[in-house]
DNA sequence: CCTTGCTATGCAACTCGTTGCATAGCAAGA
DNA sequence: TCTTGCTATGCAACGAGTTGCATAGCAAGG
């Protein structure tokens, strides 16, 4: 259930409402874990009734009120918990490894405009990150002083910026794979 | 709902039992693709159902008898339908980076043990990776005649390699930077 | 005025995935 | 004989995640 531990650091970085966690979790936290608004909402209500965090409403003008959200105690507590207890290594799901497995039995060639799709996907998000890295870690190596917050976010960024790559050069390695079938049809 | 066309895609490679399927999930398909033997069994009676899938009890003798699965038109069609349709590229979901970000309101360094320990997960993998490629592909680059199951196998197979080794190099990134906050305390 | 669109929150129903438990055949060794 | 352990299948309950829908405030433009 690391949802809720998700929500937990995202709060703990910047307090928030529901709907702003949503957009969050459409870009920095959701690079590596995503979550609908539903999820959202409902996860925050039960934090809120377990005492995990706290709501304030604040009145907006221009725009509907909101509820922010902020860290308690115990949830901070829960938090530090999981943190300290191991977690078994993530199960990866590819649905596109299983097409180009399936595709043996089909039309390997039918497959290259959606691999293409795919890389191109995989180099917006590059890009995207690339930028962000730019933006908010300009003092690539300087090592001044240690703000765990920055440096952290920061090693994360890198794993998303490496990821993207290793999935680009392998995308490019299945890609050349279909075309040996593609000259066979 | 992939788990149906990564069961597929598994019968049409070999046809199997429940149980052998579950086995396979352990190893070659859960590489990209994790199910236990509930989800399975439940796939595949509705499958069977659906008459997406053949049965045919086979006895075993010095075992109990099994239940073996094929794939029948219907899946066929089905699976082909699925491998011509666009899908959205995966979403991530990481628990550990979850933690990463999450140590800065905790104690970093102390989550050095942890990290080691998915860089050894990731490390073995990678060797039994390596061991099945050299089993089960050993003419490297000798460009035989095309199988298009073994080719894109082996395709699948390159990409968990390429992404073991990414999230090796970065967890030792990971880990000299947490290293710097470990002789910072 | 009316539509479009963004912010903001939420319910209900459903499907997918996990966990615990149960049963049963058979082999091998204590 | 009794236990352990692997093969083989399955139920029941629960929790996580998805999808469709609903409501409402307010702004901007046609």
């Amino acid at each position: 259930m690391a949802l809720d531990h998700a929500i937990l650091v995202s709060l703990l970085e910047k307090p928030g409402s529901g709907y702003e966690l949503a957009r969050r979790f459409e870009r920095s936290i959701g690079y590596f874990w995503t979550a609908t608004h539903q999820q959202i909402y409902r996860v925050l209500k039960r934090m809120e009734s377990d005492g995990w965090v706290d709501v304030r409403d604040v009145p907006q003008q221009g725009r509907p009120d909101k509820k922010e959200y902020s860290v308690a105690g115990p949830g901070r507590d829960a938090l530090s918990a999981w943190l300290h207890e191991p977690i078994e290594p993530e199960s990866v799901r590819h649905d596109l490894a299983v097409k180009i497995r399936g595709a043996a039995f089909d039309d390997p060639a039918a497959l290259i405009g959606e691999v293409r799709r795919h890389r191109r996907a995989h180099t917006d998000r590059l890009e995207h990150y690339l930028a962000g890295e730019a933006r908010d870690f300009p003092e690539a190596g300087g090592d001044g002083p240690l703000d765990a917050e920055r440096e952290l976010q920061h090693a994360v960024l890198r794993g998303g910026i490496a990821y993207e790559r290793m999935m680009i050069a392998w995308l490019d390695d299945v890609l050349a794979t279909l075309a040996r079938f593609e000259a066979d049809r």
